[in-house]
DNA sequence: CTATATGTGAACGATACCGTACGTACAATA
DNA sequence: TATTGTACGTACGGTATCGTTCACATATAG
């Protein structure tokens, strides 16, 4: 595995690592890994993509950009997931904007070398496909969530998928982004989080966010991200047996 | 093609339509037609599925079920599309609950059937694959749509998808229904309606709508509509090349 | 150290939508 | 004709969220 930074890199997406030995093998001897930072668009909407990414860490929101220039997020990807949904569809073009919402390291494989696997490799396409389901769940979720569900309900389950895919309890992010990826005021998001903070919830000073207690986090929440996590779960069992 | 109804029924379900000639007519030979009455709930969430149904006409919601007893719809569906996504991602659980909002008639093919014309003709499982991609486009939008936009826009955009999904400009929904599958109050639903019908553009009585100038729907309507459409109408193109 | 940018708190009125309730008109049935 | 059910209009107070603005604290850059 090539890799542009230093450190210690194993893979932690969880579709890869599903894969079989060999399919793994293969995939990680083409990956390079990339250093995801805060506010990066990894591809705009309705581009070409060349690679797919397999985030081991950190949020990919992917974006909606409406005329009047508000923005909202779609859907939000971590190491349960890759960006590149489009590519099994058929069609080359991306139909979002993905924007990295917490920073971390992903895992970006080519286009041909993705082809190839699939070709080499069925759990490959088995595991995509899984996850295109479990995706599917999130969106249908996500829009009987937003039209239902409050805002101290919708951040709570934000905070809850971010906590799932970061390795700590302490994570990066501002209640600005917090506000933009759920179209909601900043004053909302503040108020919301005050509340939060005042249960127990969680902490932040400026921009660094701990989770202190999930299980007020989980109450506060609704039950769209228990479904949505459930959907998660099921779609990367531990090791594919096949 | 077998039909339960006694009529004249030349199958309009676009992906039907978009086969190769070999595969309409071993689909069609399967099919069976049946009507779908309004508030009919075709499948329950989770259960397993034995029917994928290509609509002809009206449409069909895929509605979310809260544990409130609340109920909204996740997407809707028509003659562009079926029930039975999940069915192309693997696994035999439908993954919400379609509930029949404006009548029609529509193809019922079996599991079985449907895994035999995979088998033997690549534009079946092409023409789904191309759905499933427009419906992830339709869901996106909606996440999007349910979060940023107001009442009129949605209600407007509801009644320009349903009004491309029927043969006529008339067609049957209460503002009761309307109110369901959008998650909001059937006053708010009177009070648009009444605005849309001074405007100009529909009138109603007792659950009869007739759309009289589309222009002032679209443009009282969001972007949204107009994106989901064109993902549809990319998705199936008048006549598979292949 | 100072200047600037960023993150957060707090407050104002405005408004869209809510839950609920009641009245009216039409349709179907007896 | 009387009764019942359905579809729709309307109105009330309540509240969540909006748009905006000002204040303040802390980090970062020069």
């Amino acid at each position: 595995m090539k890799t542009e930074m230093i450190g210690d890199f194993e893979t932690r997406n969880k579709i890869l690592l599903a894969l079989r030995p060999d399919a793994i093998a293969f995939l990680e001897s083409r990956a390079v890994v990339r250093r995801l930072s805060e506010g990066q668009v990894l591809y705009k909407d309705g581009e070409l993509f060349t690679h797919a990414i397999f985030p081991h860490e950190g949020v990919i929101c992917l974006m909606a950009q409406m005329q009047d220039g508000r923005s909202v997020e779609k859907a939000s990807i971590g190491n349960e997931g890759f960006i590149g949904i489009a590519f099994i569809f058929g069609g080359g073009k991306t139909i979002s904007e993905p924007t990295v919402q917490v920073p971390g390291y992903a895992s970006w494989i080519s286009i041909k070398d993705l082809d190839e696997a699939i070709e080499n490799y069925p759990c490959v396409r088995d595991a995509m496909m899984r996850y295109a389901k479990s995706l599917t769940v999130q969106l249908m979720e996500s829009v009987a969530c937003n039209s239902l569900h409050k805002a101290e309900q919708r951040v709570s389950r934000w905070l809850l998928h971010a906590h799932d895919r970061v390795n700590s309890d302490t994570f990066q992010v501002t209640q600005q982004g917090i506000s933009k990826v759920l179209g909601m005021r900043r004053a909302t998001v503040s108020s919301v989080c005050n509340a939060l903070m005042n249960a127990g919830a969680l902490k932040y000073t400026r921009g660094n966010v701990t989770i202190t207690d999930r299980s007020i986090l989980e109450s506060r929440s609704c039950e769209c991200y228990e479904r949505i996590h459930l959907a998660f779960a099921s779609s990367n069992p531990p090791k594919a047996k096949d």
